[in-house]
DNA sequence: TCTTAGATCGATCAAGCGATCTATTTGTGA
DNA sequence: TCACAAATAGATCGCTTGATCGATCTAAGA
């Protein structure tokens, strides 16, 4: 086996076991035995458990933090560009990286403060991407002028659930959801007299 | 103290510490020193931890089951009827008892499968109830078609991430969040031409 | 060939966990 | 007033946990 190679396999292992069983039920042995690590090796690679577990949520920030940049530099038109920040929100990383996704909703709470006050300036700013946008929009009377916050949270709402309900055995695929989300939240539910 | 008060104690102060420090991290003792009563008192009245835990989700699924019904019974309209279980459902439920509905979306998973289907059962008839009225409205025309599953969901997750950025201190009332986010599934975020 | 730093291992530690035990106190109906 | 079940308490059991230990193994450079 090549070197590094273990580190990787851990976070694998790690991943897919906070994901089943949850950060605390999984212990150090379980991601030992999946990853065909001994216990002790764990710990030449990472600090503590807390710290795998660090990595796995900053990583996948990241990488949201990079889709909505790439997205935000390229398009120009605004309600394009909204359009498609949901849409890759959704396919390239919610479900794309459904696993970690889930991790980071259910465990961050479990990082002790130092780490979690990372954690949530990632976040933060990751709002305040959408809040820039919907702002944008807001002042281009492009969109209704509900609360902002609202606003924003809902949309990170409705496409953060999507991981508790999309099944890849399910009879639409990741872009057809996609679409049907952002239908009902560019249009709403509603039937409007001209349609 | 009277009799039985420690049990209501005791459940009070789980949903306290479940909320604060997660389910798997607070200990038989936490919840003991919490209520002032010995630690093995507590087997007395529930048969082991997670029982706690499993009442605790019961309760509030079914508080949150009778508050749905009593709206679906009660009005007839079918728009106004979606519109106030909306409004109930976070008003009422998610914000009022932000705790519960906090612990039900990071714990439930900790329950064994026994009971966990037991929960699952009871959420899965409360989608239904969801889904029934939203297929009622597009029957009727009134609410586009887009897929029936994504359409409840979309409702769900908006609901359901509203206590995770709610703040009794903030700008806006309960109502007020409320009938933004109503605003927003029903009209979306988009201007229409009439407006 | 020798040296050295990193990688790996099994054994083990101290702490904390859920749960149980036995003993005592309390409250209530006869 | 007595009897008995429910309620409470502190001590403790057996086990698992995260983490560490010293001892090996591996591989690359001198």
């Amino acid at each position: 086996m090549k070197q590094h190679d273990a580190r990787e396999r851990l976070i694998k292992a790690a991943i897919d076991l906070f994901y089943k069983k949850g950060y605390p039920a999984t212990t150090i042995r379980d991601i030992g035995n999946k990853a065909n690590i001994s216990t002790s090796v764990i710990y030449h690679y990472f600090k503590d458990k807390e710290e795998i577990l660090f990595e796995i949520i900053q990583l996948a920030g990241k990488d949201l933090f990079k889709i909505l940049g790439d997205i935000i530099d390229e398009v120009d038109d605004p309600v394009e560009c909204l359009e498609k920040m949901i849409r890759a929100h959704m396919v390239d990383w919610c479900l794309k990286r459904k696993k970690e996704t889930k991790i980071i909703v259910t465990d961050h709470a479990y990082l002790t403060k130092k780490r979690k006050d990372i954690n949530i300036a990632t976040e933060r700013e990751l709002y305040s991407i959408y809040k820039r946008k919907l702002a944008e929009l807001q002042e281009k009377g492009l969109i209704i002028d509900a609360d902002l916050t609202v606003l924003c949270f809902s949309v990170f709402g409705i496409i953060a659930q999507s991981i508790r309900w999309y099944r890849d055995t399910g009879p639409l695929s990741k872009e057809e959801v996609a679409q049907n989300v952002i239908r009902i939240l560019l249009n709403g539910i509603l039937k409007s007299e001209n349609e």
